[in-house]
DNA sequence: TATTGTTATTGTAATAATTACTATATCATA
DNA sequence: TATGATATAGTAATTATTACAATAACAATA
């Protein structure tokens, strides 16, 4: 039976707002295959370390803190899916990869590492069109698939806040989703429609700094219990 | 490297509808470990099948004809997600497991095989509660998302359908709703809502026959190109 | 043939949600 | 104190949802 292990990788997703544009953290290749290209982060699943090995969620962490120097401070992981293809990896053996989604508020910015010459959040745009060449692997579907599936969740869950620092406002709140959706969406309704939705938002109490362009300042939230959220944020 | 890799099985989670109850496919464990415990079909990806091993649908499908007999005469399969925990397994050796989530209409009789001693549809409630005793390795988990999985996706895309045989009417569509949400729907708002959504019916200009019972007979239907509803149906 | 039972389908009015605006509040700055 | 800017609240038209009633089309039976 030994004849059907298969090398298991992990890769990441890890979305992020910077600078008012939705980006993903990758990292260009410093080693073959691929030398040189942009990739997901990630890499194979150890089994030298605890006594069975280590879960898939603690290999991305691990893996994302050694490729790029980032630490698990952002607020989510879940699971995007495996890709199983038997020839997504060029190399003589077979390698599957259990990709995941992470998202953080904006991050300190990651460094290169291991088996990776540079790491940088990039802008989704350019990941999703390929402005900045071909990705390695099959990279190139799993992070569209990771950007579809973070868009498609701001709808009908809490992800949003995710992407925002502990304490922030409405408007922040709608930034977050006008950015990933690329729409502009209606300030008052938008109000109206997180402050109904149960769970969403708790007011702290305190008061945002008024803008640098002036302007009545705005209330502070934080993250409710809620994950989901209905009736969902629409898209337009 | 070598001693980085990892067993891969698949499981799958096949749902039907037969007599009126919601039902998963499950398989009695006819060897160690967890002899004699239901679980899930499923079993390792080959590395000997093609160049580079099969795919890990393909492994689905294979272990799925194996195991209960069934070939894929069903209308979905997609992936559920992968279980990692190092002990999700007794076994000396680590094994992750890719789970999958196939739907199918009322199909022929599973047949016991290799690995198993008995297969057999059983109510998801059951399942469920474990009236069947505990199951095999994290079945249970898997089994209780693949059925979250499908309760959820039944209200925004069009995956009810695939419970219906190729014609069906708006009556039995209805009646998958009800059997795996279990709750009663009002036919006509049904009736409007889902011909409403575009892309979900199209007419078959044919009609069904009048139930036992008698009746207006009701117009046949067939499974239009869409995936997704908007507005989505909602449980009550 | 007329009546009854049954299910399918359509209609309708009350309620609720969404949208597109408008109005007001509260700050900084000139 | 006026002005500009942003936050927040209000409002009326539109649209969707719900609960329920009415009608249609058949089978079986009187």
């Amino acid at each position: 039976m030994k004849q059907h292990k298969i090398f298991v990788a992990v890769d990441i997703a890890l979305f992020t707002i910077r600078e008012g544009t939705f980006q993903v953290l990758m990292i260009k290749r410093g080693i073959p295959p691929f030398l040189d290209f942009w990739a997901l982060p990630g890499g194979l699943i150890r089994m030298d370390i605890g006594p069975r090995g280590e879960t898939p969620e603690e290999a991305a962490l691990r893996e994302l803190k050694e490729e790029t120097g980032l630490i698990a401070g952002f607020g989510y992981l879940e699971q995007l899916g495996t890709y199983g293809d038997p020839d997504r990896d060029p190399r003589e053996e077979r390698a599957i990869s259990i990709a995941y989604v992470g998202i953080g508020p904006e991050l300190s910015d990651p460094s290169g590492g291991s088996d990776a010459s540079l790491a940088s959040f990039l802008p989704v745009v350019e990941v999703e069109e390929e402005t900045i060449g071909q990705l390695a692997f099959d990279h190139s579907l799993i992070v569209k698939d990771a950007i579809a599936r973070a868009r498609a969740k701001l709808e009908y869950t809490t992800l949003a806040t995710k992407f925002c620092s502990p304490a922030f406002t409405i408007s922040e709140l709608r930034a977050v989703y006008e950015t990933i959706w690329g729409t502009s969406l209606d300030p008052g309704n938008f109000q109206k429609k997180v402050l109904a939705a149960d769970g969403f938002l708790e007011d702290t109490g305190e008061k945002a700094e008024s803008s640098a362009t002036g302007g009545r300042p705005a209330k502070l939230y934080r993250a409710g219990a809620a994950s989901s959220i209905s009736p969902p944020i629409r898209r337009n």
